[in-house]
DNA sequence: TGTACATCAGTGAACGCGCGTTCACTGATGTAC
DNA sequence: TGTACATCAGTGAACGCGCGTTCACTGATGTAC
C-alpha cells in the first residue's frame, strides 16, 4: 500500500481501491462532506482522476465509501467508552452506565471528528434501504440494545419502552449538532459539559419515570467525566 | 417590486436588494443553504450578477441574509403554536403547553422547510459574535422564558433549572435533524408523531423530576396533536 | 422652468477555479500454448 | 522455459458546467444654478 501523495514506483498502483477510499475519508474528516471528490482523492492516491472510474461508478459512490468509513470509525468510538466499563454487578447501574457511555462517545466522536460527523448524515445519502426503522447505522443498535437492557434490569418500564431510542438518539444527536455546526460551538468546555450532564440526567430521569437515587446519579455523573486518556 | 424571473421595465430596478435577499430565501427554501448564490439570485431577480455587488459585499453576505429570513420565519412558525393555546388557567398547564407548542412549532418548521432549516444552521456562519450564549438566536430565546415561566409556575425546581434550555433544544434540534436529514426521513407519518409524543414525555417528566399528572399528560398530548390547518 | 453635470445602479465581457465525466490511448500483467 | 496475445489498470487531453469576482463601460437619476 503506497503511501497518500507519493509518486509511486509501479504504473499499475496495486491496491488503488482502498487507498481511494482511505483518501476519501481524510478528506471528510479534514473538511466534511463537501470535499470529498472523485479529483481530489484521486490526487491524494497520486493517480489520475479517471483512474478512479476502474473501482467507483461515479461520485456518489465515492462519497458513500467515506460515509461508511466515518460510520465505523464512530462506532468504534462509541466501543471504547463502554469498554472502559465494568460489565458486572447491578444490572440497573450496569444498564445507566452503559446509556451514558454510548451517548458520550457519540458527543465525543462528533465533536473530535466534525467532518466525519457530518460526513455520517450527509445530505442525500440514505443511511439505508432497511424497512420502516432504519437498520445497519449501528450506533443507533448499540442504543437499542441499552435500553432492552435497562427493560430487563427492571428500570425503564415496559409501557415506557416504545420509540425511547429515537428519544435518546435525538437527545444526543441534537446535542453533538448543536456543539459542531451549532451555537454551542462558542460555548466553552465547561458549558459543554454542563450541558451533557443535565441532559443525560434529565433523559435518564424521564425514561425511568421516577427521580433518580442518588447512588445512580452518582453513577451517571462518574461515566460522564471520565478523562478521554487516562 | 418586479416580480422574481419577469424582465423589468425600467433600467434601474428600484429595490433590488430587497429583490435579492427575496431570491435568497426562496433559494434556500428550494435548494438548501448550498443553493444560495450570487449568479442565481441574480438571475432570479433578473439582474446580472455584477449587479448584486452593489448591494452584498460578497457571497457570504447574501447567505447571511438568506439565513436571517430562514430564522425569521421559524420564529414566526413558533409563533403560530403558541398563539393557538389559550393562555389563561393554571400557569403550570400553561407552561407545559408552552414548551410543547415552542417545540412543536420547530419540529414542524424544520419538516415542512427543510431548506430553510438547513440555512439556519449553516455551516460555518456564526450564529452571533454574542458572548458565551449566543443571544439573538430567537427560537433559543422562546425555549428561555417558556422554561423560566415553568420555574415560576412551581414545575420546574430552580436547582434544576440551569442548562435546561440546552437540553429542550437539542431533544427537539435532533429529532427535527433526524428527520430531515437522518434516518427518520422515511419513517411514516405516524412513527414520527409517536417520536414526538414520547421525547416530549420524556423531556417533561426529566425536567419537573416526577412523573406527570395524568392531566399534565393529557395536556401535554393534546397540543402535539393538534392539527395544523384547522 | 431649463439645462450641465455629478452620481448612482446597472451592463457585458472576461478571468480563473475545481468539479464530474468521457474519449482514445498505452503500459503492465498474466495466461495459453 | 519462452513467446503471442488478451486483458486489465492506468494516462492525458478535453468537454461543459456553475461558481465568485473584477474590469471598463453606460444608461438613468437627481441636483445646482
Amino acid at each position: 500500500v503506497s503511501s497518500s501523495a507519493s509518486t509511486r514506483a509501479t504504473y499499475h498502483h496495486g491496491d488503488l481501491r482502498n487507498a481511494l477510499i482511505a483518501a476519501a475519508a481524510e478528506l471528510a474528516q479534514t473538511g466534511g462532506p463537501g470535499s470529498v471528490t472523485i479529483r481530489a482523492a484521486a490526487r491524494a492516491a497520486g493517480v489520475t482522476p479517471t483512474a478512479a472510474y476502474r473501482h467507483f461508478a461515479g461520485h456518489e459512490e465515492l462519497l458513500h465509501a467515506a460515509k461508511d468509513q466515518a460510520m465505523e470509525r464512530m462506532t468504534a468510538a462509541m466501543d471504547v467508552e463502554i469498554a472502559r466499563l465494568p460489565q458486572t454487578g447491578d444490572p440497573v447501574r450496569r444498564g445507566l452506565g452503559n446509556l451514558a457511555a454510548v451517548g458520550l462517545g457519540y458527543f465525543r466522536f462528533a465533536t473530535a471528528e466534525p467532518g466525519l460527523f457530518r460526513t455520517c448524515f450527509a445530505d442525500g445519502l440514505s443511511v439505508a434501504s432497511e424497512p420502516v426503522l432504519f437498520s445497519d447505522a449501528t450506533p443507533f443498535l448499540k442504543g437499542v440494545a441499552v435500553l432492552d437492557d435497562l427493560v430487563e434490569a427492571g428500570y425503564l418500564p415496559p409501557e415506557r419502552r416504545p420509540m425511547a431510542e429515537v428519544t435518546i438518539w435525538a437527545s444526543v444527536h441534537g446535542l453533538a449538532m448543536l456543539s459542531v455546526d451549532g451555537p454551542l460551538r462558542e460555548a466553552g468546555e465547561e458549558v459543554m459539559q454542563a450541558a451533557l450532564e443535565r441532559t443525560f440526567e434529565i433523559v435518564a430521569v424521564g425514561l425511568g419515570g421516577r427521580p433518580l437515587t442518588d447512588e445512580l446519579r452518582e453513577d451517571l455523573l462518574s461515566v460522564l467525566r471520565a478523562t478521554h486518556t487516562p
